[in-house]
DNA sequence: AGTCGCAGGTAAAGCGCTTAACTCCGAGGT
DNA sequence: ACCTCGGAGTTAAGCGCTTTACCTGCGACT
């Protein structure tokens, strides 16, 4: 391994210039600079990030803690994952993923070891032992998501008022009067918290009561298999129903197949608009499904941003809320007749 | 932060000693063990990784890269990572996902920076210029896939013969004459080397010989789009057949939504057999799909294991084949009359 | 009785880097 | 001519561990 020593020997300076070059922490004349960076390339010199570490106290990793049990690592988490991992090597940074329980005990036990800088934190709850944990060991860390009361904690998530008022606009302006919403299954434990859910179904009610159209909310899981159930229960208590919004994205193709069984017309008798949905997932669906875009790219990148500024001590990143976009697919139509 | 030194001190012993029992590399007695170890408990002392990876020259930090612009990373890739990740987390490493991209420059310079112990290679290509650069830069590493010659190189990967013969098998058995495969995408210059491809193909070739049946083989891609375009093409040139054996999991998606669009019953008219998958995109179909289930968690593991024999120096583990097994679902039958 | 081996412990030299604190020198101000 | 000050380097003290070499008893073997 060639270390900077050998470097520092070969340009003949002492190796504390070298390391001044590198980290570019105090000036350096265009000549001792040429000297220095020939030797590198000669040596082929690549810097130990564990010695780095060591000395200046910062691994340069981040970790992105996400709670592998309770959610399933699908398409919407890759997502925030990739970029996010995008965005932290553009700033030099290494992500990892760390798969941890809810309760904090395993991130608490990871977190001692001295491994991060800082920890985003994916799928919050409202209430959300870990952030606990992150403070009281005083670990930086940034929230895609929110926990019910935000002291000034860092954070991106969706803005899921904006978005559900364009999902709802949408329907209206195309004559729907009767809309359903299926939505997450906050009846479930591990999930009653589960702050996309908590809010996007109140946004609902919100809205919905503000177009003065009646308020029917299904819940489902985020399954085929709950979401075909959950169709089926729409169907036979609310058969005027004209228009359906889902929460979930996997539930979503379980609603349209639950349709298309049951004989209806997707969109010609009843329209399917998924709320939170990758492209991916959105062409699984036969027809291709209308939906709105999770933000997932700008989110992992805005989260990644919102910890990277923490760390390095510029100036924090407001909080950001990104709405889900509309992208049209095939199952969204006027209501029949 | 508690340091070894504020350990040993409490103790009243050298921080040697401490580090003796913490690693077990030297027998300590019982009486000062116990000293220690309540020493460490009420100064709630946790061992710094990064030190300890610059003195021992091992991070324990173990790197799963996965080309990134190839392959989405899809659940399949979801399943492989969680697995290996939870392997290697009771071997006490950390797994961390490396997006990099086929030609191996970006491996290379991930390498230099001392941060991994090895590395696990997934979405291996026959010729891969990425085991070049491990081999060169002497990093320990194994393969999940297999490159054309593995010159004793640890890898474990799908046993596409078995898989094939079984998929073949059970189609044959229930009366299936006119078969088709619609395999990977060759043609595409990304993937022309791209090994499940090129093998479950091979693969085919043979056992649908060995059964005296014609052989028809459709290339796509792994999208539902694609996968609706093959099924197209084998409708209209081999009206003939009665079942449909899918490479890809999108793709299979695609193929099962055509067919129904042509107004083929699957399974009463055409069965549809997915040969590498995993169940929650089976569950996305409607019918629920038969595959043949990717042993992904499977590979993870031994993947991980693999490499973790090298990194202790434990007996290597021999390459491992592990077939997908059928899973029953709702797109096969027997042929139609 | 002599000595060999080993269990149990210590001291100290790094691992490859960062970062004060310090030196040296020439330009500017007065 | 004197002092000051900032730029460009150097020296050396760590960062928190691992690990080698070394020391000391003590029981066992001859």
């Amino acid at each position: 391994m060639v270390t900077m020593r050998d470097v520092a020997e070969r340009a003949g300076v002492s190796i504390a210039t070298v390391s001044f070059l590198l980290n570019d922490t105090k000036p350096v004349t265009p000549a001792t600079r040429a000297r220095i960076e020939e030797a590198m390339l000669e040596l082929g010199y690549r810097r130990n990030m564990v010695a780095r570490a060591l000395a200046s106290r910062r691994t340069r990793i981040i970790a992105m803690a996400y709670p592998a049990l309770e959610h399933r690592f699908g398409m919407s988490t890759a997502e925030f994952f990739t970029a996010a991992a995008e965005r932290a090597r553009a700033k030099e940074y290494h992500l990892v993923l760390w798969p941890v329980g809810n309760d904090g005990v395993e991130l608490r036990e990871l977190l001692g070891q001295g491994l991060v800088d800082g920890v985003v934190l994916m799928e919050v709850q409202l209430a959300d032992p870990r952030v606990e944990v992150l403070r009281e060991t005083g670990t930086p860390f940034a929230l895609i998501g929110r926990t019910a009361e935000l002291g000034g904690l860092a954070h991106v998530d969706i803005d899921f008022d904006a978005t559900v008022e364009a999902a709802v606009e949408h329907l209206y302006s195309l004559g729907h009067r009767e809309l359903v919403l299926i939505s997450g299954d906050l009846a479930d434990p591990r999930f009653h918290d589960y702050g996309p859910w908590v809010r996007s179904e109140a946004a609902y009610r919100r809205v919905v009561a503000e177009y003065g159209l009646h308020i029917v909310v299904e819940p489902s899981s985020d399954s085929p298999r709950a979401g075909r159930e959950a169709a089926e229960r729409v169907l036979q208590h609310h058969p005027e129903t004209t228009a359906i919004l889902v929460m979930n994205e996997y539930a979503t193709l379980g609603v349209v197949s639950a349709l298309k069984r049951q004989g209806r017309d997707v969109p010609g008798d009843v329209s399917v608009l998924s709320l939170f949905m990758v492209p991916e997932v959105a062409a699984l669906s036969d027809p291709e499904l209308t939906y709105l875009r999770t933000p997932g790219h700008e989110l992992g990148q805005l989260g990644i941003e919102a910890l990277i500024r923490q760390l390095d001590g510029a100036d924090p990143l407001p909080p950001q809320l990104v709405p889900a976009t509309l992208s049209p697919g095939g199952t969204v139509g006027p209501p029949p007749r």
